[in-house]
RNA sequence: GGUGAGGUUCCCGAGCGGCCAAAGGGAACAGACUGUAAAUCUGUCGUCAACGACUUCGAAGGUUCGAAUCCUUCCCUCACCA
């Protein structure tokens, strides 16, 4: 079987190593505990985070054992890295009950039966921790001077950094300790923007216990212009089929540019890489055929086959002519609204398709509304039951937001 | 605690008594072209019952016919000093 480092390294994970031989090797030879943090500060995990999750799995399936690491305790501080501005405070319970959504969002990818996986949270330990005492036994092991200099300080430095996020730094490379005492964790693996706090957790072990442990960082996912992706106008595009319906999630992935379509196969898919480069590289229009597999098999991997099966029929009636519309966002509508009529503004405000009204009138004037396939070009004109076709009415918003006002 | 510089519409950033719903850029949205791509070009980009009205320039008061622009107090940020 082939190692699982060379496997990452392949399909494009890997960014930097504190040593890569020596993990390389670590992996080869025995199933390795290994941990990778994340901060509920959200109520649900996104694609930025869904790359970290693909290489538990790759880890899980090479035999080793992942540890999630949700940082209920950590979330509490904010971590400063990549960021010019403080991040806005969550409270106790905004941070406990994102922890539970995460836990569940993890449970759908890794296993965590009898020994596999394990899910820790790190409020667990650090929230009881004695200031003091933290300080004399971790503490005494950081150099202000050399932490000053780590790169995800650098813009902070500029803009102003509180002695709170400061820490960060600190709770992070304990939480590895931690892990490396209770559970033997070597290995520390995270986005790139993490580099710094991996490695002075591998220092922290060392200068604490002596020991030798491991970090790892990965790309982050970013398109072929360096800009972070799985960012929307509308936020975040989210692993949660409530703040991102399968339907749109596909879309993202079907609409990405040509340049991060090889990209985006290799670390968000399992497709063997001779396929994926296949796919990746074809050219002109072609590759929209390897766009849809893209779309297809990272919704699959999220919310399973039958909401990809679901999408990639919708996305085929929308935009080819084949396929099933059901799965078309929608909103319903009482019988009568249509049977009383309803201006268009309102209608398209109730679909959530516009946030104001005056939105929607500049809209239609420009030609943007479209109403089961005819361009309206007043905005004044109200809809009636006589625009019901088959129970619905199919709404159109520029070239590709579809919407579906369905008359119950 | 002291001194200095600041807080402007999603972001950056001009404006420093009327011509300001506020330059410019970015983002975003729509149109054209296309391949549900990119690039390019054009338009839009506070709200509304819309040739007008209303609400915005950290907050609250004040001066003025008139304030984002002047004054007072307060809140916050940054820099240097302590």
């Amino acid at each position: 079987m082939k190692n699982v480092y060379d496997v990452l390294t392949e399909r494009g994970y890997v960014e930097q190593a504190t040593h890569e031989d020596e993990i390389r090797e670590l992996l080869g030879k025995e199933p390795v505990t290994f941990y990778i943090g994340f901060d509920p500060t959200a109520d649900s995990l996104h694609v930025g985070h869904f790359i970290q999750v693909m290489v538990m799995m790759h880890m899980q399936q090479a035999g080793h054992r992942p540890i999630a690491l949700i940082g209920g305790g950590t979330a509490m501080v904010g971590d400063p890295s990549g960021r010019t501005d403080m991040r806005q405070m969550l409270t106790m319970e905004q941070i406990r009950k994102n922890s539970e959504s995460f836990k569940k969002q993890f449970s759908r990818f890794i296993d965590f039966g009898e020994g596999k996986a394990i899910m820790v949270n790190n409020a667990d330990w650090l929230l009881n921790l004695n200031y003091v005492e933290f300080l004399r036994d971790i503490g005494r092991h950081f150099s202000v001077n050399r932490m000053l200099a780590a790169e995800c300080f650098k813009n902070r430095l500029e803009k102003g950094l509180s002695f709170l996020e400061f820490n960060y730094m600190l709770m992070q490379s304990y939480d590895f300790l931690e892990l490396y005492r209770r559970f033997n964790c070597k290995l520390q693996l995270g986005g790139n923007d993490q580099w710094s706090n991996i490695i002075y957790g591998v220092d922290l072990i060392r200068r604490a216990d002596n020991a030798s442990s491991y970090g790892l960082t990965f790309k982050l996912l970013v398109n072929s212009e360096g800009n972070k992706m799985g960012k929307t106008q509308s936020g975040a595009v989210w692993l949660d089929p409530e703040k991102t319906t399968p339907y749109d999630f596909y879309q993202y992935w079907r609409n990405v540019d040509d340049r991060d379509v090889k990209n985006c196969l290799s670390l968000l898919t399992f497709m063997p890489m001779d396929e994926v480069n296949r796919l990746g590289s074809m050219q002109g229009s072609d590759i929209n055929h390897a766009k849809e597999v893209l779309a297809f098999e990272v919704t699959k991997l999220v919310h399973g086959e039958d909401e990809a099966d679901k999408a990639l029929s919708a996305a085929r009636a929308l935009f080819g002519n084949a396929g099933d519309s059901e799965s078309i966002p929608s909103t319903e509508f009482d019988r009568s609204v249509f049977d009383k009529g309803i201006d268009i503004i309102s209608l398209l405000s109730r679909t959530g398709l516009i946030a104001t009204n005056s939105e929607g009138r500049r809209l239609i004037q420009q030609g943007g509304v479209y109403m089961n396939d005819v361009q309206l070009t007043d905005f004044a004109m109200v809809v009636t039951s006589a625009d019901v076709k088959n129970g619905k009415i199919l709404i159109r918003k520029g070239k590709k937001v579809y919407h579906q006002a369905v008359v119950k």
